[in-house]
DNA sequence: TCAAAAGTGTTAGATTTACACCCATGA
DNA sequence: TCATGGGTGTAAATCTAACACTTTTGA
């Protein structure tokens, strides 16, 4: 290959990945041991090499599957991070991604072999490199989008109870709200969909079922949470 | 070097730069003739590599430095830009940073000579590879933080009048706001100070100039416009 | 029968928006 | 004297936040 740029330096650039997940009303992330040296045995983000083949975000997309089997997932960047020493074995320059996965997606056996755990996102220990600094940024990021785009649904089953969203939304943003207030504003965005359906594993009474309706959203996308 | 990572790729890490500035009320970027293969001649952003010894931060600065001769200039970075063909020479992985200079600053000679224009937002050419991307994105970017954070202040003159800064938001956001709106909410913020200093440029009345109390902000810091 | 979660409206206060005229000055 | 930009307050409408009780049902 012709080299335009032969006097300049060429730097591994690795991609990782913050996977938020919701279960027991808490938002959780998969992180894991480190199974490479330098740092093995460190707590960490699940991450790769990008290679020279694919861009960045396929990247993101196929070290997420990697680990999940799942594709199709809603992954966003949350930026490059890349001081000098920020990898103890070389010079890497990593971008960092932040994915939204529904928990029951993921195979737990899957989960088990890979050696990656959900740890609840206030109790997060301390990670390899620089990757506490890409959780906080990672969900700073996501606090933002989660109350102007629908990607709380990503979260959840296709089917969740209005309680089960309120606590996905005090989880997200570490406060509670008021129930009342809550159920107001999702009654005006007529894409969350109540279902005829009732859930009775969260009470002895039941809650009505909602869905997101994808299309319906797409024709007056007003969300506001 | 030892090599922990030998079986993996490395990439051309580049840094270009979404300069913004102020000036007879529009927002502007510098953009210039492209001077290197591929691409030689065609409108760009200013860019360079990252060498093996500094940040990719770092390699933002020193790269606005050069073209600007400014330091400690307020540079937020956009994100990285990773698709495998978005350089036709080779594969290079840019991270693109968008900052923000008072144009008075700027010697309009060293301009010159770097070949580099002021180009008003709404009327940038088409540009090298995926540069208008970057500059959509920095565009959004800027506009969010413009109205949560005293940042509008690294555009003027350390002494400028309400008119001034009403044109710069109207500017960023491109629509026009309410005179007597905007002035209570700026006089609702302490830390941008009335000073006993009148401008005659604008106008045969005068006005008021104000500045930014950065140590007024950081005791209160309540900023919203 | 009772504990536990589901479901439901109103009101006061705060915030936002719309809107029009006088002032000071240099040309 | 007049054209130009500088400067000022009020009222209606909208949005937000606070708040408590009834329902259902399995254990």
């Amino acid at each position: 290959m012709t080299s335009y740029y032969f006097e300049y330096q060429k730097i591994f650039v690795s991609v990782d990945c913050i996977i938020f997940g919701f279960e027991e009303n808490k938002l959780k992330i998969l992180i894991g041991r480190r199974k490479m040296d330098p740092g093995r045995g460190e707590w960490s983000l699940y991450g790769g090499f990008v290679r020279n083949d694919e861009s960045v975000d396929d990247a993101a997309a196929r070290t997420l599957f990697e680990l999940t089997g799942l594709r199709n997932v809603y992954m966003r960047q949350v930026g490059a991070y890349g001081s000098v020493d920020r990898d103890p074995g070389e010079r890497v320059v990593s971008v960092a991604y932040y994915a939204l996965i529904n928990v029951k997606d993921y195979d737990d056996q899957l989960r088990r072999e890979h050696g990656v755990e959900w740890v609840n996102i206030n109790e997060i220990p301390q990670l390899y490199s620089d990757h506490n600094q890409m959780v906080i940024d990672a969900r700073r990021m996501m606090r933002k989008k989660i109350s102007t785009e629908p990607i709380s649904f990503r979260l959840l089953p296709n089917l969740f109870t209005l309680t089960q969203l309120q606590r996905l939304y005090e989880a997200v943003n570490g406060e509670e709200v008021d129930k009342r207030n809550f159920r107001k504003r999702v009654k005006e965005m007529d894409f969350i969909e109540k279902t005829e359906l009732i859930d009775k594993t969260g009470s002895k009474r039941g809650a009505y079922l909602y869905r997101f309706n994808k299309k319906a959203y797409n024709e007056d996308p007003n969300f506001k949470l």
